[in-house]
RNA sequence: GCGGGCGUGUUGAAAUUGGUAGACAAGCCAGACUUAGGAUCUGGUGCCUACGGCGUAUGGGUUCGAGUCCCUUCGCCCGCACCA
């Protein structure tokens, strides 16, 4: 027989389907291990053989999960609504369920090529309406809830509002203003603020939706707008979400990601007295260098601080309103990258709470109002932004640390001692910052304060394909929907873009109304419904509750989660909020939703080219192109091979080349080659399709994995997949020689013993480290010396292909059904690791000079007996020539394979 | 600017964590079998002025020993970026 993989991966494709092989099953008895992949977003264009890196990487780990022993939760679902789905809405009138469920289609046909073991039972989908009943549930949980900071915790907004009546707070109050209060202080909060507004797509968006300015998803200019909105209040967890990381098993640069992002720095809040014409006002500022005070030479205002209206003398009015509106046109990448210094004085003076000097009070765009108090104390001399400023309006500076030069530049280290700061004169800079705030609060001056910089999540978004907010509008107040009533669907509409008058998209829907009262008009963003996936996978047909109590016992969060490296500061701490949130309230049990993280590397294309020489129909081999004018054109990869362009292909390609002429080298015309990002414009782009078409899917999976390491990134290049196509061919002809099965139950003989048992101990360790690249070539080594060694025994040979079965399912089945087997090869054991095998003659030599250990030498297993007597008689000498040196002691080390040879 | 990471053949990479650098593949060269090959098998393949010598971006250091540790310089990638 040959080694048919087509249908050889269709039938175990139809197999695993039929037996729900997978099927994922609480078992109090055995122990669980939830595997995790980021679900994807469906996408028209399909997927490339990049998309599926992690998803092969982690469905080895849940296979070789599964022959350990454990009870493997491996689930696959949609992340659906989104916007290139709404986009094409709008262009098309196409509705975005439709194109969603046909892309669904798709991507649900290339997975299944590939032979993953998910539990396709659990699939979920955030666009249905059974979804997102639970993140409307969520919502509302949240609007039902606040931030307590004395427990650190969620906790019912009753409890809230029986504070504040034993207080005398509430009884007397309107709806309205009750309303209003508690809106204050719900975990999911509607409240005007700066946000980043979008104009092309009409919504706004998160700040990690926004990447120097301009939208992640289409790439359009954003700018800074005051609006009302729904918020999470993400920041109230900030510390807990920083503090909860230790445990975390998560790399170290995407924990400094995280940490980066909530931006905790400690300092202090002061208040200055700011004298305005005949009023004075309480201006608060936040500075983590409370030591420089007594070099305050000035005061700045963001633009859009509530302080600017109030502190602009009547003679700087003009001004100011002019720089105001110059500063408000900026985007946000304009102001960021303008590296010219503005600014405006706003008439008015501040007085130093410490000195009791008068400074005057600026208003510039470097001050950010979103950040701290939205107002600075400048110290130039300490301060390369407040220094820049100082310069270029004149503004005194004042050095306060010994021995600093700031004629040139500010010194912004926290090092020296201080001068000229009265009291903390004489102090080191790290004595002096807690002396500062020390006497700040005995003074009643302000307070110590942590501050972050981590914002509240803008929760509403204007857009049609998202989930509705369970929210009504009584007389204006925002009211939530029963729970019982719940989901809120989606309604129709006859058109997708916002309305006329600038509203969202479901304010075209008739009768958008509960109870006779208008429902809310914006949707929800992207992250809501990716924040508690991994929690309905537990427990995905549950009517009653987002996930059981018992569900959620047993399965308790993901163990693995892989995905890529771009969620870093979006999904996963919207997650992990939702996670703590939902801890808070009693409704999971574990506080952190993802307790190991890989991020799998991107795969680039391998883009090829073709030179053609300047206005002709020519084109010239790579090595030729130097002879002539050439443009360079990107040509379909696929019609190349090896760097050798198929010509008639190239010909049929595209119309402009029918006639195209060719100038080659040796007889064959070599193209020119790049890496970069794999996109249809680059004609780059390879199907995993394709290569199941041509190699298998076994043979996809295991090139992947072959290709280098997980974590990084790389080029694919199809060339290579020879290489691993033939190691299949080759495993399959230890077992049959045409159509003769060959495996015998003979003993084995120790060198096949040895082989094999090398082997167990690379897959495991490796395996267990993520290692597969260099666990595919031990598999390739094993092959290697088996096939030397004419290998056709069961004995050898059964381990071999259960191991295998984690890259190779489908192959793999079929050789163990040959061998006999009824059973899927999922319910093998991984095999055993005799140690016997391999420690033979391992030694370690421990080398010393004058006593003290200096160095050790190993000798590998493979070295015979005479030659490690050998080896130590080299030693001996060795150690002679070099004077005071001797061998002390010798010791054998089991599993060591290190092989020195001392001169 | 700040933070994290990286630099090894023609290419993807490996190196048991300080111990024979280039495993395993791809490509290339030669040979075998073939009507044929994008099939199969065998051998070779870092460089040089080749019985020797040199080689892990660069220059230095520590060490009996450095791809691995420390410092210099150069180059590349990723994240954040007026966060007071």
């Amino acid at each position: 027989m040959e080694y048919n993989f087509k249908e050889i991966e269709a039938k175990w494709q139809r197999y695993w389907a039929q037996n729900h092989t997978f099927k994922a099953v609480e078992k109090e008895s055995q122990p669980k291990y939830y595997v995790l992949d980021m679900f994807p977003y469906p996408s028209g264009a399909g997927l490339h053989v990049g998309h599926p890196l992690g998803y092969i990487a982690s469905d080895i780990y849940s296979r070789y999960k599964r022959l350990c022993g454990y009870n493997v939760l491996h689930p696959m679902g949609y992340d659906a609504f989104g916007l290139p789905a709404e986009q094409y809405a709008i262009q098309t009138g196409q509705h975005p369920e439709v194109t969603t469920n046909a892309n669904i289609t798709r991507y649900r046909s290339q997975l299944d090529r590939i032979g993953f073991s998910y539990d396709w039972d659990r699939e979920v989908r955030t666009c249905d309406p059974a979804y997102y009943k639970w993140t409307q549930w969520a919502f509302l949980k949240m609007f039902n809830s606040w931030f307590n900071p004395e427990t650190q915790k969620a906790e019912p907004i009753e409890n809230l509002i029986a504070k504040f009546k034993a207080e005398g707070k509430w009884d007397g109050l309107s709806e309205k203003e009750q309303s209003d209060l508690l809106m204050q202080y719900r975990i999911a909060y509607q409240g005007e603020t700066a946000v980043n507004w979008c104009p092309a797509l009409g919504t706004v968006l998160a700040n990690d939706e926004v990447k120097e300015g301009y939208s992640v998803r289409g790439g359009f200019p954003v700018e800074q707008k005051k609006m009302t909105q729904w918020q999470l209040r993400v920041s109230a967890y900030a510390e807990r979400l920083l503090a909860d990381m230790e445990e975390l098993d998560w790399t170290d640069s995407l924990k400094d990601m995280q940490r980066n992002w909530i931006g905790r720095s400690k300092g202090c809040e002061m208040v200055f007295k700011v004298q305005n014409e005949d009023k004075e006002y309480d201006v608060t500022i936040f500075t983590t260098r409370a030591d420089t005070v007594f070099g305050v030479t000035f005061m700045v205002l963001a633009p859009e601080s509530d302080w600017v209206e109030k502190l602009t003398s009547r003679e700087q009015k003009a001004a100011v309103e002019e720089y105001l509106a110059m500063a408000k046109k900026k985007t946000e990448r304009e102001r960021a990258q303008g590296k010219k210094v503005t600014g405006v004085f706003s008439g008015s003076y501040a007085t130093n709470p410490l000195t009791g000097e008068k400074v005057p009070v600026w208003i510039s765009e470097y001050v950010l109002s979103g950040y701290g108090t939205g107002a600075i104390m400048a110290v130039p001399a300490h301060d390369s932004r407040d220094y820049a400023f100082a310069k270029t309006f004149n503004l005194p500076i004042i050095p306060l640390i010994e021995g600093c030069d700031v004629s040139e530049q500010s010194f912004d280290a926290k090092d020296g001692i201080m001068c000229n700061s009265g009291f903390l004169t004489g102090m080191s800079v790290k004595e002096a910052i807690p002396a500062a705030i020390k006497y700040v609060e005995e003074h009643g001056l302000g307070r110590g304060k942590v501050n972050y910089r981590l914002r509240d999540a803008i929760f509403s978004r204007q857009r049609y394909w998202g989930e509705p907010f369970p929210i009504y509008y009584k007389d204006g107040i925002p009211m939530p929907v029963d729970e019982k009533d719940l989901p809120v669907t989606l309604p129709e509409v006859d058109q997708f873009k916002p309305t006329e008058t600038g509203e969202p998209p479901l304010a075209r829907a008739k009768d958008w109304t509960y109870k006779g009262y208008p429902l809310e008009k914006s949707t929800m963003p992207g992250f809501a419904g990716s924040s508690a996936y991994y929690l309905r996978y537990m427990d995905p047909k549950n009517s009653d509750g987002l996930v059981s109590a018992s569900a959620d016992a047993y399965w308790r969060n993901v163990d693995l989660y892989i995905g890529g490296t771009e969620h870093a500061t979006g999904h996963l701490i919207y997650s992990r909020f939702w996670n703590k949130f939902l801890y808070d309230l009693g409704y999971v049990c574990e506080k952190e939703p993802f307790k190991k993280l890989i991020n799998q590397g991107m795969i680039q294309g391998r883009s090829n080219f073709v030179y053609r020489i300047i206005g002709t129909n020519r084109f010239v081999s790579v090595g030729l192109k130097d002879k002539y004018e050439t443009t360079e054109i990107h040509v379909d990869v696929n019609i190349v091979h090896n760097d050798r362009l198929d010509m008639e292909a190239f010909r049929n390609w595209m119309p402009d080349f029918k006639n195209a002429e060719f100038e080659l080298e040796n007889g064959e015309y070599i193209c020119g080659w790049a890496i970069e990002k794999m996109s249809k414009s680059m004609f780059n782009v390879v199907n995993p399709d394709m290569i199941c078409d041509n190699f298998g899917a076994d043979t996809l999976r295991l090139y992947e994995m072959f290709l280098g390491p997980l974590e990084q990134s790389k080029p694919w290049d199809t060339k290579g997949i020879d290489g691993v196509n033939r190691f299949l061919k080759r495993v399959w002809r230890l077992f049959w020689d045409k159509d003769n099965f060959i495996v015998t139950d003979e003993k084995a003989s120790p060198a096949e013993l040895k082989s094999l048992h090398k082997l167990i101990a690379k897959v495991q360790e490796d395996t267990e480290n993520f290692s597969f690249n260099t666990t595919v070539a031990a598999f390739m080594i094993a092959m290697n010396e088996l096939s030397e060694l004419d290998c056709h025994k069961r004995e050898i040979l059964e381990p071999f292909i259960i191991m295998l079965s984690i890259y190779c399912p489908h192959v793999c089945e079929e050789l163990y059904q040959a061998l006999g087997h009824q059973e899927s090869i999922t319910y093998a054991k991984f095999p055993e690791y005799v140690e016997a095998y391999t420690v033979e003659n391992n030694c370690t030599y421990a080398v010393s000079f004058n006593g003290k250990t200096r160095f050790t030498v190993e000798l590998a297993k493979s070295m015979s007996k005479e030659e490690v007597e050998a080896t130590v008689r080299g030693m001996e000498q060795t150690a002679k020539y070099l004077e005071g040196v001797s061998i002390q002691k010798v010791i054998v080390v089991p599993g060591k394979i290190v092989n020195i040879v001392v001169k």
